[in-house]
DNA sequence: CTGAAAGCGCTTACAG
DNA sequence: CTGAAAGCGCTTACAG
């Protein structure tokens, strides 16, 4: 392995010299043009990689940021990760490093991962689990403001009542909402039902799912069986999982979609182009969660004095072939 | 931060004994129960947590295993950072750090991350582009085996000449294969139909599709159409996606699925149990490549001059609803 | 701009 | 078992 040491003696420039241009310091040394040219060719010659465990014993910055959360077979929360992972790559030098517990794993142990790595800051949908006065910079993503903490909102709130909004500008009165996870949606929606004027119908839990399992989705067709004579016409559905499952339902009952039963999914799916009729969905953050959580955690990590920032993604709805006016009786 | 010096203050014990019980080189310098349960005590009093950077730079060992691929969007390979996530975590101690080129990053930029971080070991889909005497342990995977790194094969051939079978053994001759990605799929599907004494229907490829794309998928619906006056009666599908684009063509056709059209696919989707008709498919690695990679690399770092190691995983069927006998004429 | 030196937190012989 | 020491590759004042 090539080190600072052998190209300083290759190009007879003190270890200092050379240690500046290779760190990125050469302009605040105000060090010659022609000195970086030498020291950087040199560099690229003897094929040199700076050895970061070294520079982070040192100055104590691993440009590791660390995602701390569940790992959990869902679309939405999957695709956090995949994103996380593409959209760090705009950040020079600045890698993530994911710390996912599970059933074998527990949040402490992943705690412990970041911590020994020395991230520098730490992105999260747990803020809750860290102590108040943590040391490390924080952006969490979560239904509710962390106390403390920098947060990205994800609430389903603005997105039911959005989706409520349009399926009522439809004409559908007897709406219905499939595949609650975390149950606190069927709850919202039945606060908001009343302010839209409709008959709201939803699937009460038998039992809590576990948030982290191998088999997380929901069978939420009970939803269109008649209920006091009647079937909702328009169904939001809150995963993936559930829309499929509503699709199939609707097929045996042969409920045609839209004309006889509309859904509307929240959050997209790359699947939803491509089932017949395509579903259309709202998607709670036209920006993209990653690219706020990682925009915030770096402002952060730059002004550790900023005051606390909570912000609320603007969502927006992606008309596709799966809602329609209400057209009965 | 709590470090070593720390604790064998608090002990009044030797620097030595403190990092030889934290560092698990107890056993081997018969240090005693006694002692160690002390240090192990302290430790956690003190909530010590170890540098990594500083054993990293001191040992060259960083625990650290690279992952070096395209960032694709496909569910098989997203599932193999997932699966692979998911799966380090047997190894204790061990992270993953993804390096996923795509259209902004280069391979280059990717390999040197890795490099910089000291990885201990590297799994990559490309092996081809490291050097044959790339001085890190390596596991492949990828449809050849590897000049020089241990390979677990992800090929075509097995899972073809098994759809095939499957296939004419459910008596149908005419027999299509969608969503080829690579190109190489076509050619040896129409090698293996004389074997099986099929006519293949392919769909030629228009244009080729960049590997790494935001839009990665295919449209290979033309493959339905009838030609010589007749249709396939069984599509083998290479992708999620294409196997939602058959299945909304059939539809469109007023094809009924397995009655009209049989359908399998090759490699398992989340979605499939989900559709309606629910997809048969033929997994190509029934234990999983993520395990089996991990597997063999840890093997390799075990024993750096074992002899080169090339893995053909056991492919499995999975019966679902898709595919019946065929019963035209 | 340069050179010599200290030190980040750990592991690793080595002598006792 | 222990203690003193060296050193991994880097950054960071500091004196010139």
């Amino acid at each position: 392995m090539t080190t600072l040491k052998d190209i300083s003696k290759a190009t007879s420039l003190s270890l200092s010299t050379v240690s500046a241009v290779l760190g990125g310091r050469a302009k605040k040394l105000a060090i010659s043009e022609k000195t970086i040219e030498k020291v950087l060719a040199c560099a690229e010659e003897l094929n040199y990689h700076p050895d970061l465990s070294a520079r982070t014993l040192r100055s104590s910055e691993s440009k590791i940021i660390g995602l701390l959360m569940p790992n959990i077979k869902v679309e939405f929360w999957q695709n956090m990760i995949l994103d996380l992972q593409k959209e760090i790559g705009k950040y020079e030098g600045y890698i993530l490093l994911s710390a996912l517990w599970d059933n074998r794993t527990s949040i402490k142990k992943c705690m412990r991962d970041l911590l020994c790595r020395k991230v520098d800051g730490i992105i999260t949908s747990h803020a809750v689990f860290l102590p108040e006065n943590f040391h490390l910079p924080v952006a969490s993503y979560d239904k509710e403001p962390s106390t403390k903490f920098d947060t990205v909102l994800y609430g389903k709130k603005e997105a039911l009542e959005k989706s409520l909004a349009y399926a009522v500008s439809l004409g559908h009165k007897r709406i219905a909402l499939a595949g609650d996870a975390e149950g606190d949606g069927n709850k919202l929606f039945l606060e908001l039902a009343p302010e839209f004027g409709i008959t709201p119908v939803i699937q009460e839990k038998e039992k809590i799912t576990p948030l982290v399992d191998e088999s997380f989705y929901y069978r939420n067709t009970l939803l269109l069986e008649e209920h006091d004579g009647a079937r909702p016409s328009f169904v939001i559905s809150l995963n993936n999982l559930t829309t499929l499952n509503i699709l199939k339902r609707a097929a045996e009952l042969s409920l045609k979609v839209p004309d006889d039963l509309s859904i509307l999914a929240i959050d997209d799916s790359y699947i939803y182009p491509f089932l017949s009729p395509a579903v259309s969905s709202f998607i709670r953050s036209e920006e993209g969660f990653p690219r706020m959580l990682l925009q915030t955690l770096f402002e952060r990590m730059k002004k550790k004095d900023m005051e606390q920032k909570i912000i609320i993604p603007e969502g927006k709805l992606i008309e596709r072939n799966s809602c329609c006016k209400y057209n009965k009786k």
